[in-house]
RNA sequence: GCCCCCAUGGUGUAGCGGUUAGCACGCUGGCCUUUCACGCCUGAAGCAGGAGUUCGAUUCUCCUUGGGGGUACCA
């Protein structure tokens, strides 16, 4: 099985696009497991120089690194293929399978309003002009994996334009000349390739070669049922990596999105994957791409890694360093890496300000009284560890007479500035007994407004 | 307009003629609990509609409706 990824060098790789690569590197790798030689080829897919620019092929190879998506050959520059497509374009037009034709799109129209909608345009050869391709008479059969087959009526189509007037190839031409020289033997991508997969078998067939097999993926929907696009929140990788999603949740769960296994299993590892997806069973209808499931999967995956893995990546993201101990008190708080500085930024940089509605509640007079007694307690305790700072602040309600929810709310408060945070003891005891007492004092101190 | 594809709860899916229609996210309620989470237990919620075929349709066929894609000297 030999197969490529074709991406668009637009910059950003689409969340589709990310799981068309997905399925790709999943049916390659997997045939290779079960003993099928198999190559995966990444092929950068444009005829327009403009547009392939380092650049932006540097960040889809960025993005692709990100996921753990490997290639066997590639990034090939699709353009680079250009004498190639020159070559096969002269040799089409030598043996009379295309023509020259100055015809223009509005040229096209006007001939359908003359022979009716349903009828393809058919031009004549005019030595000049764009080149199309002569469509016969017959019908296409588009055989393909996901799908089975669709059979397309000729004479729908129109002769469709294989190479601009200077000899450009264009991408119908280039796509099928670089996957036969390339041997691809299935061709896995986006179902909005689907109409246009006659054409290519025209130029397989004026070729005189055996087109691929293919497989069309049902594509991805934002929440509202249109096309994903940036207006729905993420809709690249590079966006889901700057949001603080972990790649092995992604790939999971981009795996999930539009197939399924019979045995309901939702967590599975790359391994996994590999060993059971199935082209075959990729579903035809599209899906819409769900936040808050692949959210939900991120906190499973980032709570299986260990403390000194989630530390790292976690230091890797914010730029900080000295996270252990915060990491080690969050950890089963967050879901994604940007939750973390909101839930234990305090202990770095002092209580939240910004809560005036927390500070009322619990620093009032009543909160004061708590604490005031809290500290008596905090301050006698040698070493100020866990266990020691726990007992004291746990015996403190009884005393008190009051709700425990007073003391520790209050205590919270004192020490984030908020009435969310890890626990309040472990946090005391990261803080250490100084900075403990000085956020108490400085909580105390504050007149509730 | 024309061509093509698709259709199981709000979302992702399992199902491949006979099931109490399963699982997961989300959502209810509850337990746990110093907050928030995590974890655990519950509950609500689905086969788009209509004709067939069949002893029997979520499952097969057709139509309707709805959604999507294509129709460039873009990819």
């Amino acid at each position: 099985m030999r197969v490529r990824f074709a991406p668009s060098p637009t910059g950003a790789l689409h969340i589709g696009g990310a799981r068309a690569a997905l399925y790709n590197h999943l049916a390659a790798r997997g045939a290779a497991k079960k003993g099928e030689p198999s190559q995966f080829i990444l092929r950068i897919e444009d005829t327009d120089r403009e547009r392939s620019t380092d650049e932006n092929v540097e960040q889809i190879l960025d993005a692709l690194a990100w996921l753990g998506i490997d290639f066997d050959e590639g990034p090939i520059s699709q353009v680079s293929h250009e004498p190639r497509h020159r070559e096969v374009v002269q040799d089409l037009l030598a043996r009379g399978l295309a023509y020259r034709t100055t015809a223009t799109g509005e040229d096209v129209r006007a001939y359908k309003d003359e022979h009716g909608a349903d009828k393809g345009y058919r031009g004549t050869d005019e030595g000049e002009g764009a080149i199309r391709l002569h469509v016969p008479e017959g019908e296409l059969v588009v055989h393909d994996l996901i799908r089975g087959d669709t059979t397309f009526q000729n004479v729908h189509m129109d002769d469709p334009v294989i190479a601009r007037a200077d000899g450009s190839a264009l991408y119908n031409l280039a796509v099928a000349v670089d996957d036969l020289d390339a041997g691809i033997t299935h061709v896995i991508r986006g179902e909005d390739h689907l109409s246009n997969t006659p054409k290519q078998l025209l130029v397989y067939a004026a070729l005189g070669a055996e087109p691929p097999i293919f497989a069309h993926l049902p594509l991805l929907h934002g929440p509202d049922g249109k096309k994903l696009s940036k207006r729905h929140g993420a809709a690249s990788v590079q966006e889901l990596r700057d949001a603080g999603y972990l790649p092995e949740a992604v790939i999971n769960y981009l795996a999930l999105l539009g197939w399924g296994d019979s045995d309901d299993e939702t967590i599975l590892s790359r391994e996994e994957l590999e060993d059971r997806f199935d082209l075959n069973k990729v579903t035809k209808h599209p899906a819409q791409f769900d936040e808050k499931k692949l959210r939900w999967l991120n906190g499973k995956y980032l709570r299986a890694l260990s403390v000194d893995e989630l530390t790292e990546r976690l230091e890797q993201h914010t730029g900080r360093t000295g996270l252990r101990g915060a990491v080690e008190i969050s950890q089963e708080k967050i879901s994604t890496f940007h939750d973390f500085w909101p839930l234990a930024g305090f202990l770095f940089d002092g209580p939240k300000e910004d809560d005036a509605k927390a500070r009322d509640q619990w620093l009032n007079e009543d909160g004061r009284k708590a604490l005031a007694a809290a500290r008596e307690s905090l301050a006698a305790l040698d070493p100020f560890s866990l266990e020691a700072v726990e007992g004291a602040l746990r015996e403190l309600p009884a005393t008190l007479e009051v709700k425990p929810k007073q003391v520790f709310q209050s205590v919270r408060v004192a020490l984030a500035g908020t009435t969310v945070s890890p626990g309040i003891f472990e946090s005391a005891t990261l803080l250490g007994k100084d900075e403990t007492l000085k956020r108490i004092d400085a909580a105390i101190g504050v007149p509730s407004t």
